[in-house]
Formats: C-alpha cells, sequence, structure tokens
RNA sequence: GCCCUCAUAGCUCAAUGGACAGAGCACUAGUCUUCGGAACUAGUGAUGGCGGUUCGAAUCCGUCUGGGGGCACCA
C-alpha cells in the first residue's frame, strides 16, 4: 500500500514538473491525520517558486492533492491536505482484504523477506561456567532471543550462538578457591560454583602470594598438566553447563551453536601471532598488544606477557571459527556495553586481519542491570542469581493466580507468565540502556506489561471458543483460523457502524501494521517497536471488547466482529512469538 | 586527564527530523444485571541549561551541568 502511494505521488510529481523530490511516507501519529500521509509539499514547495508565482506550502501541497485526486486506487476513501501535509484515508475494501489476509497468513502474518536468502548468527547470553547465571545473563539471553527471531521473521536462516568462558583467570579463581576450602568434586554444585569464585576473586586481590597461587592454576588449566586441578575443573565445567541449560528451556532459547574459550584460545593465538609477523600487533612488555591509538581507540593486550591469549585474541579466533563452521552474511554479537569499547577494538584489529569478516560483523551492547545500590558484581559476589530473581516473580504470579482463582495453575503456566512478566520489562526499552532493578517495581502485571498482553490474548481466545460453542463459527475451525473461516467471515459493511474512530476502527488500522513493525524493528534492532506496538493493539482491542458484545447470535455485524478477534488473537501471538514470549490459551 | 554513552511527567519507560511529545505506575473522578476487572473511560502532570542548523528539533551540531561505562596483560 506504501508503495503504491509512493507512486500515486511520484506520478503526481512528474505532472507537475518536479520529478526529483525526495519525500516520505508514513502513518500519522494520531489516526485522525488518516492511514498514511506524505510531507511531499514541505520538502519541494520552493521548486515551485518562480518570478511571478511565490505559492506556500499549503498551496503546493493542494496543487499536488489535486492531482493524486484524480488517480485514486479502489483502497482509499479519501486524501485531504492538512497543515502541509497530504493524508490518505484506507476504506472498507482494504480494511476488509487486511483481515482476511491475516486469517489466511495465520501463523506466518509477519514473515519478511528483508534477509531472504542471507545466513545469519547472533551470538548473546555467554555465561561463564564456575560463574553464577546472574540477571545480567537473563537480559542478554532476552535481547539476543529477541534480535534472533527478528532476523529469522526477516527471512534469514538463522542460528544462535553462545559462547562460554570456560577457561581464563575467573575460572582458576574458583578452581583455587575449590581446592583450598577441600570440597570434593562431587559436592560442587552451581551455587557453590558461584561463592567459589566469589572467594577466589577476593583472594586473588588480597595478597601477592596468593595471586601467584591462582596464576600457577591458571596455568595449569591450560597445560593440563595436574590430575587433581583437572579433575576438579572438568567437574565444574560440566555442571555448570548443565545448569545453563536447564535455566535455557525456561527462556525458550536453543542454542545451534557452543563455543568455548578453550577451543578458541590457541586459534586466537596463532592468528595474533601471524599478524604480528606483518606488523598488526606489536610486542610491548613481554606481551603482544594492538595500538589502538591509530585510530581513536586505546592499546590492548592480545597475548599475555606469559604467552596465554586474552579475551581480545579469543575473540578474533571465534570471528573465523563461526564464519569456518557457519559462512555467515550477517554475524551479531550481543554483549554488556561495559564491552563496548573493548569490542572497537578488537572489531578494528579484524577490520586489517580479516576485512570481510569485519564488514559482515555488528556488535550490540545492551545496557547494565543495576541494583538501586549500586551496579551489580560477580567479582565481589553481590549478583542476583537468574534462578533466585525467576522463582521470586514466580512467587508473585502464583499468589495473583490464587486470588483470581479462576484456574487450576500449573507450575508451567506460572513460568510462562513470570517470564514474560521479565522479558517484556526488558524488551519494552531500548537496548543500551540500563535497567534500574528493584524487585518491588520493576516486574509489573498490569497495564505495560508482558502479562497484559498475556491477559488480553487469552481473553480473546475464550471469545473465539464461545463463539464455536453457540456454532457462529464451526467447531472444525478450530481457534487458530484456517482458510473456511473466510467463508464466515463476512464483508466489513456488515460490520458495526463506525463513529469517527470507534475502538474496532482503531484496531483494524492496526492490525495490518504488523509486518512493517517486525521490518522496522530489525533494520533498527530494535525489538521496543514490536513491544510497543502490541501494547497499543491490545489496548484497541480491549476497549473495543468493552464497548461492544462481540458474540450474539442476533447480531448481523457479529460474524465479522469474531473475525477481528481472531485477527488480532493471531497478530497479537505472532508478536509475542517474535518477542520470545508465549501466548497461553487460558491464564 | 582522554574516549564512549545517557538526561523526557512525582516514578519506570516510548517517540525513521514532522502535525497537539505517547504509555504504565502513583494521584483524582468515573464505568460494569453483558463474552475473563491482570479490563475500560476521563483528569492533573514532562523534553536538564544556553546557543546554532532547518519550512519544521526530544531527535542533528556546539557548549555547560549532572549520571553511567571504559582506558595493558580480568571478562
Amino acid at each position: 500500500m506504501k508503495d503504491k502511494i509512493e507512486n500515486l505521488i511520484k506520478d503526481a510529481l512528474v505532472k507537475l514538473g518536479a520529478p526529483d523530490a525526495e519525500f516520505s511516507v508514513e502513518h500519522p501519529e494520531d489516526l485522525k491525520n488518516g492511514d498514511y500521509s506524505t510531507n511531499v509539499a514541505m520538502v519541494c514547495w520552493k521548486k515551485f517558486e518562480t518570478n511571478e508565482l511565490k505559492p506556500s506550502r499549503v498551496q503546493v501541497a493542494d496543487m499536488i492533492g489535486g492531482v493524486i485526486k484524480k488517480n485514486l486506487p479502489n483502497e482509499i476513501e479519501k486524501i485531504e491536505v492538512a497543515g502541509g501535509f497530504i493524508n490518505f484515508y484506507l476504506n472498507n475494501i482494504f480494511f476488509e482484504d487486511s483481515i482476511k489476509e491475516i486469517l489466511k497468513s495465520s501463523d506466518n502474518f509477519g514473515h519478511g523477506k528483508a534477509l531472504a536468502g542471507q545466513k545469519a548468527i547472533i551470538e548473546y547470553t555467554d555465561p561463564n561456567p564456575f560463574k553464577e547465571f546472574h540477571i545480567g545473563h537473563l537480559m542478554a539471553n532476552t535481547i539476543g532471543e529477541a534480535l534472533s527471531r527478528l532476523v529469522e521473521w526477516n527471512g534469514a536462516e538463522t542460528r544462535r550462538a553462545c559462547y562460554q568462558g570456560d577457561i581464563g583467570l575467573h575460572v582458576a579463581k574458583a578452581v583455587w578457591a575449590i581446592l583450598k576450602n577441600n570440597i570434593k568434586p562431587d559436592d560442587i554444585t552451581a551455587d557453590v560454583l558461584g561463592r567459589m569464585y566469589a572467594v577466589g576473586n577476593l583472594a586473588y586481590e588480597s595478597d601477592e602470594q596468593t595471586k601467584g597461587e591462582i596464576e600457577d592454576v591458571n596455568r595449569k588449566i591450560y597445560n593440563l598438566t595436574d590430575r587433581q586441578i583437572n579433575e576438579v575443573y572438568n567437574q565444574g565445567k560440566k555442571l555448570s553447563l548443565e545448569y545453563f541449560e536447564k535455566i535455557y528451556k525456561k527462556l525458550g532459547t536453543k542454542f545451534d551453536f557452543y563455543f568455548l574459550e578453550s577451543t578458541s584460545g590457541n586459534f586466537g593465538e596463532e592468528i595474533v601471532r601471524e599478524a604480528t609477523e606483518k606488523g598488526i600487533f606489536e610486542k610491548s612488555d613481554g606481551a603482544t598488544v594492538f595500538r589502538g591509538e591509530k585510530y581513536g581507540l586505546h592499546t590492548r593486550v592480545f597475548v599475555n606477557s606469559q604467552g596465554l591469549p586474552t579475551y581480545e585474541a579469543k575473540d578474533l579466533g571465534l570471528m573465523k571459527i563461526k564464519y569456518d563452521l557457519y559462512p555467515y552474511d550477517r554475524s551479531v554479537v550481543v554483549t554488556g556495553n561495559e564491552q563496548s569499547d573493548y569490542f572497537k577494538v578488537v572489531l578494528r584489529a579484524a577490520a586489517i586481519i580479516f576485512p570481510d569478516l569485519y564488514k559482515k560483523t555488528t556488535h550490540i551492547s545492551h545496557g547494565m542491570l543495576r541494583l538501586p545500590s549500586g551496579k551489580m558484581s560477580s567479582r565481589t559476589g553481590e549478583v542476583v542469581a537468574a534462578e533466585n530473581l525467576l522463582a521470586e516473580i514466580s512467587a508473585r504470579v502464583k499468589k495473583k493466580m490464587a486470588e483470581s482463582g479462576r484456574v487450576v495453575f500449573t507450575e508451567e503456566l506460572a513460568d510462562q507468565i513470570s517470564v514474560g512478566a521479565l522479558k517484556y520489562s526488558i524488551l519494552k526499552q531500548a537496548i543500551g540502556r540500563d535497567i534500574i532493578f528493584d524487585f518491588e517495581k520493576s516486574i509489573s502485571f498490569e497495564g505495560d506489561s508482558g502479562p497484559y498482553l498475556q491477559y488480553s490474548h487469552a481473553r480473546a481466545q475464550s471469545i473465539l471458543k464461545k463463539a464455536i460453542a453457540e456454532k457462529l463459527v464451526s467447531a472444525e475451525h478450530g481457534y487458530s483460523p484456517a482458510g473456511e473461516f473466510l467463508v464466515l467471515a463476512p464483508s466489513r459493511s456488515q460490520g458495526p457502524a463506525e463513529t469517527s474512530f470507534s475502538a474496532f476502527g482503531v484496531l483494524e488500522r492496526l492490525l495490518y501494521r504488523f509486518p512493517e513493525i517486525v521490518e522496522q524493528a530489525w533494520r533498527e534492532l530494535a525489538p521496543q517497536h514490536v513491544a510497543s506496538y502490541l501494547i497499543e493493539l491490545c489496548h484497541a482491542f480491549n476497549t473495543f471488547y468493552v464497548a461492544e458484545k462481540i458474540v450474539d447470535a442476533n447480531d448481523p455485524a457479529s460474524p465479522y466482529k469474531i473475525a477481528l478477534t481472531a485477527a488480532f488473537t493471531q497478530v497479537l501471538r505472532n508478536g509475542l512469538t517474535v518477542l520470545g514470549i508465549s501466548a497461553p490459551k487460558e491464564m
């Protein structure tokens, strides 16, 4: 439709002799200004100035509008000129078709082709074995999963990757503390690991001798020379990874690739060694460094003075490992924004060594989850474990359910709602901004919240169920409206009378826009557009729901209202899917 | 000290350079003999300061103030 309008305007400009004006066609924020709007007159009004004639913007808009009016397609009811904008109003034919289109496409409605034929790999979450899986990882996972789904919905073949730091000083700290406290491999739990890391980290910074001991453990882990250390290491790593897997399952993420630092390390070190011979890196105080200052960045160590690869070399190696495994067109790496400058340096080095991979790689950094008391730190043990947070939310969900007393609830349902609440609260805001986390305030169940979306969905589902029970829709169409539903979906003109912009008029005007939102959200790497859209959509539906009786055998408009409800649940469900939030049928 | 980022209503957040800056929470006043009140309607209330670019600025540029992050062998 947008294309049609753009062509309409282009034709008009050609006829008026100003074919090269750049203009845009958008949805006006306020629906009373039409379904589409163009700024063409304000952009090109000066082109129409002559010595004798100095038309105003509005006059130019009238002029262009006059030409467009002669050639209106069927779906456009009328156009109006207001304040220099030209506004386009769609009619019943368009809305009727759009509802049919939604019902026909069902689960595919919203899938686009912007990235068709491309391979994409998204890396996110990246928890470290031996350390806690904390709420920061929850944030990274939520964002990465949503981005993955956006990429998928726009047509790319997508792989999810998780990079786990199973080697390095942080591991040595935990292993050292476990040995020091005589904890047997069999007694190690995820909880113990998190605590031991904090203990080891504190000890590392406290005195020189301990520091040396931990560094020694670190070397031994790399070299695999000490049997006792290996045993603790292997057991701890296995346990951590299993524990992470449990959390991923609850969150609805399934990774295709797991990368481990213990494998990217050597590879990265080799790349750095070769590049050093070419003069890309240089030696300094025994370490191999990249001089970022040449590019307005800062110097970073890629191989330390002990000859061990740092995270920098490992990340460099990972870029190539990923490509060798899965030749991507787009690679997105999601991390916290404290790594933002770090990544600029690594990518700058990559630009010289792997220019083709560099061009395909995007680093996205998300904000931090901060406690009201300040920054959360796993180094000092001041973390909120993901598990604790989820359990806390879940307890509150159950309490709420018990109070409402409608449904015998299951653990699974409570999880779906809890995860939905958490994910929504993260995704509703722009990636990159911090969330100040407060147990009491940050998770909401009403208004602008995940459960509000889920509730709207469940309620609409319940209406469809009733429509089936009352034989206004036959049972074989089920909840998911198939092609036959169209036979029952009557023409738009049988719908309720529209008084200015009634609730259902707003609903119709939002539903067809979903695919554009999904496309825009990918283009801007901004899942919050989907979140805002869904809130607006649900609000429109709930207003409609209160104002109109939907299922009513005596109301000739009822079939159309039911079709609209079916289209709404479909779009909402698809939208929730894009965000990685589940849409229970009852709650 | 240098670099990066952010500043929107009492609070938590939205807004491809476009029309009157949108939500939710809180507060105030309402709706419901109707399909699920985790709902709906209405009201109060905001672009940190000063310049600039533009037909048009929360958005772009400069500057000041104030948060947050980063700056060599941690990740």
